[in-house]
RNA sequence: GGCCAGGUAGCUCAGUUGGUACGAGCGUCCGACUGAAAAUCGGAAGGUCGGCGGUUCGAUCCCGCCCCUGGCCA
């Protein structure tokens, strides 16, 4: 009698409208799976058009997870879903089932999939050095980085205020800041899967998607998350079709505006993800209209499965 | 048909009172990324300065003609 070993798990990554998510839910079912979220806007509750959140329908009985666990008002922490996704995963791989890790977080999904510890966060320290790089700009607060750790602050471009604030967070709390990724070294066994599109045609898809939203009405959803407190979320209310629809609704941009605002920003997204997830060199890249892009999954994941 | 404004990077526009275009924003392409990552920041490639002729040592900038766009007048 032998006890089944935890399956690996597999990921199914790439940039926004390559179809990540139905892939995920079709290796699902082929795979005895279910599937675990890894956009960290899709993590927030209510937020469903402009997120591309699948229905339930779409879910195909496919058990989701992670899906609707944020209030809108809450800041997002990475931290914090690390801890949730790998409760998850745990329970899952425990019982033989196999986790299908599904988004466009580049960030998010490394989190789970490889080793990465977080340093704490002080929302006093946070709140101070914010104030402070609002009052005096970024070049100060790198100045400063750069006597306190001069490594972190050559790994940090001096424009970037957003990431020295954070080192400099870091370094009070715990002396010191990474600020460049280490090398990969897995958590999991796991099988990363990237969906691919060339440009033009990834471009093409995000401006119908975002039409698509429009016409299922995210302007809506918007106004009512407002109403709800989205504006008071630093994190999702400057979510992608989000922001630009606030804008729109404080009357800074007409509403088409706000719409081609939304294809722009998308686009440029996409392109980070790609650029993220290219640099990982383990991610096995599949052209996302390949007509037996299941069968070309599974055998990679076989593949990955098979000993030796 | 006449008058006016304008034709400079893929787009919207700066600029040079004649001496190799300091161009900018956006787009495009690329990169970084450790508790906001759908965030944040950086780099690169793009121009025969509408066409033809003239003046000049030299013209994107001056002159002439032509073409195109917008507006006004007929």
């Amino acid at each position: 009698m032998t006890v089944a070993k935890p399956p690996a798990v597999v990921a199914v990554v790439g940039a926004t409208a390559t179809g990540k998510s139905d892939l995920g839910v079709a290796l699902a079912c082929a795979l005895d799976g279910e599937v675990v979220n890894a956009d960290s806007m899709q993590l927030y509750a209510g937020m469903d058009i402009g997120t591309a959140k699948l229905t339930l329908q779409e879910r195909a009985g496919v058990p989701h997870h992670l899906l609707d666990i944020w209030d809108v008002r809450a800041t997002a922490s990475v931290a914090d879903y690390q801890q949730r996704a790998r409760a998850v995963i745990d329970r899952l791989r425990a019982t033989g089932i196999r986790p299908i890790l599904v988004g466009g977080s580049g960030l998010y999904v490394r989190a789970v999939l490889d080793e990465l510890e977080f340093p704490g966060t002080d929302p006093a320290v946070r709140a101070a050095l914010e104030s402070e790089l609002a009052e005096g700009g970024p070049a100060a607060l790198h100045a400063r980085l750069a006597t306190l750790d001069p490594v972190a602050a050559a790994a940090i471009l001096p424009g970037n205020g957003r990431r020295v604030v954070r080192a400099l967070e870091v370094i009070e709390l715990t002396g010191s800041f990474r600020a460049t990724l280490p090398a990969p070294r897995p958590y999991y066994p796991h099988l990363q899967i990237g969906l691919r599109a060339h440009r033009p045609i990834l471009h093409d898809r995000i401006q119908h998607r975002v039409d698509r939203m429009w016409a299922a009405g995210l302007v809506e959803e918007v106004a009512v998350l407002s109403q709800a407190g989205l504006r008071a979320g630093v994190t999702a209310s400057r979510a992608l079709g989000y922001a630009q629809v606030l804008a729109h609704l404080d009357g800074q941009l007409d509403e088409a505006a706000a719409r081609a605002e939304t294809v722009r920003a998308t686009r440029s997204f996409a392109r980070r993800q790609e650029s993220w997830f290219r640099r990982d060199t383990r991610t096995r890249w599949l052209e996302f209209d390949a007509p037996d892009l299941v069968a070309q999954a599974r055998a990679a994941i076989e593949r990955r499965s098979a000993p030796g």
